[in-house]
RNA sequence: GCCCCGAUAGCUCAGCUGGAUAGAGCAAUUGACUUCUAAUCAAUAGGUCGCAGGUUCGAAUCCUGCUCGGGGUGCCA
C-alpha cells in the first residue's frame, strides 16, 4: 500500500463519520505541494467549514483529533486558513521500504478489483508504410497496456489494423496496369508500395485537374471581395471599423490557405505532367478515380480475382509490418483487422434497423443523436458500408468475446467527434455499461510547428525515422565510450537510440501537440529516456564495485538509515511507485510515470553525489544505502519496462 | 456558420477534478572530476500563466466575453 491510499483510508473512516460520501473530499489529500509542509496535505477542512457553517480550523481540529495516523504519521498539523500537513513516519517508511525491497512487485499491491480492458492502438493501414504519426498510438496504447497489467487488470491489446479499406482498390488497381514483375518478385512490398504511390499520384493528378478552375473562380471571387472590402471607406463608426477590419482579416487569411491549396495542386499536376511516363499513364487512365474504386468495390463483394490478389498482399505486407513492431518490440494480444468484420457489416445494419434507431436520409442509413447536429451514416446511398459501421461491429464482437469492463481507443484527437457519436450509438444499441473512452492525443509537429512532414512534403516514414535515431545513438555511444566492441556499441545505440524514441513520446501529455526533434530526443542530458538509463547503469557500477550480493540483501535486509536528507527523500520516493502508477490510470496518462521516474532518477543523483555507498562510515549504513541503490534500480527498470523502454548494465 | 482543443520563462514543455511563494529541461552565467560512471551535481538569472471581467477564504486551474492559433464539420479512414 502506498502513503497516498493508507492516508486516504485512515482519513475516510473520520470523515465518512461527518458526510456520506467522503470520496470527493479524500481526493482533496494530497503529496503536499512544498516540503516544507511535510509530505502530505489535507485540504478538505476547508469546504466542510463551509458545509457546516464553522471555522475551518475546528473541523481540521476535529479532522486531526480523530484519525488515526499515529503509526503512519510522525507529525499531523494544521496551518494557514485549515490545510492538515502531515509528515510520515520514518519507521513506516522504513517499514514500507523493506517490504518493497522483499517484493518482487516493488511493494506494488494489485487492484482489489480488477476489470477487463480491451486496449485498440496502432491500427495503421496496411500496405501503407507507417509513419511518425503511427507511433504515439503505437507507444501510448502499450503503456497503458503494460500499466493496466502490472497493477492487475486484464488488458486485452488488439491491432485494429486498417486491412480492408480503399487502399487495397488502389494497389489491385495498380497490380492489374502498372506491375513491374521482377520487382515484385525481389521485394514484394517495395513494389506494393510503389505502386500504391503511383496510383495515389495518378489520382490526386486527375482529382487536381477538375478541381483547380473551381478554386481558381474561387480565389478570384475572393479577391475581389477583398477589393471591396478595401475600398470601403470608413464610416466613422468605431465599432463597423472594427468589424471591417475583422472580416478582412479572415479573408486574408482564406485567401492564403486557399493559395496553399492551389500551389499544391498545382504541384500535384506538375509533378504528372513533367513526368513523360506518368503523363502517359495518366491520359490513358483518365478514369482511375472511379476505377480504383470500382477495384475496392468488387473485393468487398467477393470477386474472385480481387479476393485472390488480397489474399496474396495482405501477408506480406503483415511480415513487413512485423518488422517495425519487433524493432519497436511491441507486441499485441489480437490483431483484427477491419477485414475481421466484413461479414457482420449488414447485420450492424439491419439490427439497428430493426431496433428502430436507424433513419433513411438521402439515401443512407443514417443514426440520428440529439447532441449532433450530423447523423451518424452507417451504410452510404450506393450500398457500401463505412468506418463507423465496423467500429461498431467491433464494439459488439469485443463485448461477446470478452465482456470488457472498458474499450481505450487510441487514436488522434481528430477524430474526437466520430468517437463520440460512436459511444452514443453504441449505448443506443445496448452497451451501456461498458466504459468507452476515446484516449485522444495530438499531433507531432516539425520544427515550423506544423504537422511532422520531410522538406519533400511526404510524412516522415516510420522505418527510416528508427534508422535515424539508432544511427544518431550509436554515434553517442562510440564517442562516449571509446573502449567498447563495435557490438556493444550497436545494443546501447538500440536501447537509447528506440528509448529516446518512446520516452521522447510519452513523457509529453498526450493531448498536446509537441515537436519532434532529434537532438532533443536524444541529448545526453535533461529529462530524457538516456538520463534515467543512465542512473541505472550508475546503480549498477556501484553494486558491481562494492561486489554487493543483492539476492542476500533481498532476502536478509538490515535497518534503512537515513543519515543524510535525500536518503530520506530517496526512499519515500521509491515507496510512492505506486501511486504514480494509480495516476497514469486516472486519466490514462503515461507522462505521469514519466514524470515520477525522472524525479526519481533527479533524488538518486543527489543521493550518488552525497552518499558514498563504498566509503560509507558503517557496514550498516552501507548496507541500508545499498538497499536504496537496489529499489532505485529495480523501480526505474521496471518503471521503463511499463513504458516499453529498456536498460543497460554499463553505458 | 456550428462544434472541439490550445495559448504558462528566450526555446521545448509539465502543472489544470480550485490550495500556501507557478515548476522542469534546454539555452545563458558561475562553481565542483587523483572520487561508487561528470551521459553528473551545486548555484545564479529568467514570469502580467493570451486579454478583460466574474465566482470565493483562495484561480494558471472553474464561468462569461474577447484576441490569436490549430482541428473537426452526412456518404474517406
Amino acid at each position: 500500500m502506498n502513503p497516498l491510499s493508507e492516508i486516504r483510508a485512515r482519513f475516510s473512516t473520520v470523515l465518512s463519520g461527518m458526510v456520506d460520501d467522503p470520496v470527493n473530499l479524500l481526493s482533496m489529500i494530497r503529496p503536499a505541494g512544498d516540503s516544507k509542509f511535510g509530505d502530505y496535505q489535507a485540504n478538505c477542512a476547508m469546504p466542510l467549514g463551509k458545509q457546516f457553517g464553522k471555522p475551518p480550523r475546528e473541523i481540521a481540529t476535529e479532522l486531526c483529533e480523530g484519525v488515526q495516523v499515529t503509526d503512519l504519521c510522525q507529525k499531523i498539523e494544521i496551518a494557514g486558513p485549515g490545510f492538515i500537513n502531515l509528515t510520515i513516519d520514518n519507521d513506516w517508511l522504513k517499514c514500507s521500504l523493506t517490504t518493497a525491497l522483499k517484493d518482487d512487485r516493488l511493494g506494488v499491491t494489485k487492484v482489489s478489483e480488477p476489470k477487463t480492458f480491451v486496449i485498440d492502438y496502432s491500427s495503421p493501414n496496411v500496405a501503407k508504410p507507417m509513419h511518425v504519426g503511427h507511433v504515439r498510438s503505437t507507444f501510448i496504447g502499450d503503456s497503458i497496456s503494460k500499466v493496466l497489467r502490472f497493477v492487475g487488470h486484464t488488458a486485452i491489446s488488439d491491432n485494429h489494423l486498417g486491412d480492408w479499406g480503399t487502399q487495397f482498390g488502389m494497389i489491385i488497381y495498380g497490380y492489374k496496369h502498372f506491375l513491374n514483375e521482377s520487382a515484385y518478385q525481389a521485394a514484394p512490398v517495395a513494389e506494393l508500395g510503389r505502386l500504391y504511390k503511383y496510383v495515389r499520384k495518378l489520382m490526386d493528378y486527375h482529382a487536381a485537374v477538375k478541381r483547380l478552375p473551381e478554386l481558381e473562380t474561387m480565389q478570384d471571387e475572393l479577391k475581389s471581395k477583398q477589393a471591396v472590402l478595401e475600398s470601403t471607406e470608413s464610416q466613422g463608426d468605431k465599432k463597423a471599423d472594427k468589424q471591417l477590419k475583422k472580416q478582412l482579416r479572415q479573408l486574408k487569411s482564406k485567401i492564403a490557405d486557399q493559395a496553399e491549396s492551389l500551389s499544391e495542386l498545382k504541384a500535384q499536376i506538375a509533378e504528372v505532367t513533367n513526368d513523360a511516363v506518368l503523363a502517359k499513364d495518366a491520359s490513358e487512365h483518365p478514369n482511375v478515380n472511379q476505377n480504383a474504386q470500382l477495384e475496392t468495390a468488387a473485393l468487398h463483394e467477393g470477386d474472385a480475382t480481387n479476393q485472390g490478389l488480397w489474399e496474396e498482399f495482405l501477408p506480406l505486407c503483415r511480415e513487413d509490418m512485423q518488422k517495425i513492431y519487433d524493432r519497436l518490440d511491441i507486441k499485441f494480444d489480437y490483431e483484427l483487422g477491419e477485414s475481421f468484420y466484413h461479414n457482420e457489416l449488414a447485420n450492424v445494419v439491419s439490427d439497428l434497423t430493426e431496433k428502430g434507431f436507424t433513419k433513411e436520409s438521402e439515401g443512407a442509413v443514417c443514426v440520428f443523436l440529439d447532441n449532433h447536429n450530423a447523423p451518424m451514416i452507417i451504410q452510404k446511398r450506393d450500398g457500401a458500408f463505412l468506418y463507423s459501421t465496423t467500429d461498431l461491429a467491433t464494439i459488439k464482437y469485443r463485448m461477446e468475446k470478452w465482456n470488457a469492463d472498458a474499450c481505450l481507443y487510441v487514436v488522434d484527437h481528430r477524430q474526437s467527434e466520430h468517437f463520440e457519436k460512436l459511444f452514443d450509438v453504441a449505448r443506443l444499441w445496448g452497451f451501456d455499461e461498458v466504459e468507452l473512452a476515446h484516449v485522444a492525443f495530438g499531433t507531432v509537429m516539425g520544427p515550423d510547428g506544423k504537422p511532422y512532414k520531410t522538406r519533400s512534403g511526404d510524412t516522415v516514414g516510420l522505418s527510416g525515422l528508427l534508422d535515424e535515431a539508432e544511427s544518431r545513438a550509436l554515434e553517442i555511444a562510440t564517442n562516449q565510450n571509446s573502449d567498447l566492441t563495435e557490438d556493444r556499441h550497436r545494443e546501447i545505440a538500440n536501447v537509447i537510440g528506440i528509448g529516446g524514441l518512446k520516452y521522447a513520446d510519452l513523457s509529453h501529455n498526450r493531448a498536446s501537440d509537441y515537436e519532434f526533434n532529434y537532438e532533443k530526443m536524444l541529448a545526453l542530458r535533461g529529462n530524457t529516456a538516456t538520463y534515467l538509463q543512465y542512473s541505472y547503469a550508475r546503480v549498477q557500477g556501484i553494486l558491481r564495485r562494492t561486489e554487493a550480493d543483492v539476492e542476500s540483501i533481498r532476502q536478509n535486509p538490515g535497518d534503512f538509515i537515513f543519515e543524510n536528507d535525500v536518503e530520506r527523500q530517496l526512499g519515500l520516493k521509491l515507496i510512492r511507485f505506486g501511486e504514480a502508477l494509480d495516476e497514469v490510470l486516472v486519466e490514462y496518462k503515461p507522462n505521469v510515470l514519466c514524470n515520477y521516474l525522472f524525479e526519481l532518477s533527479q533524488l538518486f543523483a543527489q543521493f550518488f553525489d552525497q552518499c558514498s555507498v563504498k566509503d560509507a562510515n558503517s557496514e550498516d549504513l552501507k548496507k541500508s544505502r545499498l538497499q536504496l541503490c537496489d529499489l532505485t534500480a529495480r523501480t526505474i527498470r521496471g518503471g521503463l519496462e511499463l513504458l516499453g523502454i529498456g536498460v543497460l548494465d554499463k553505458m
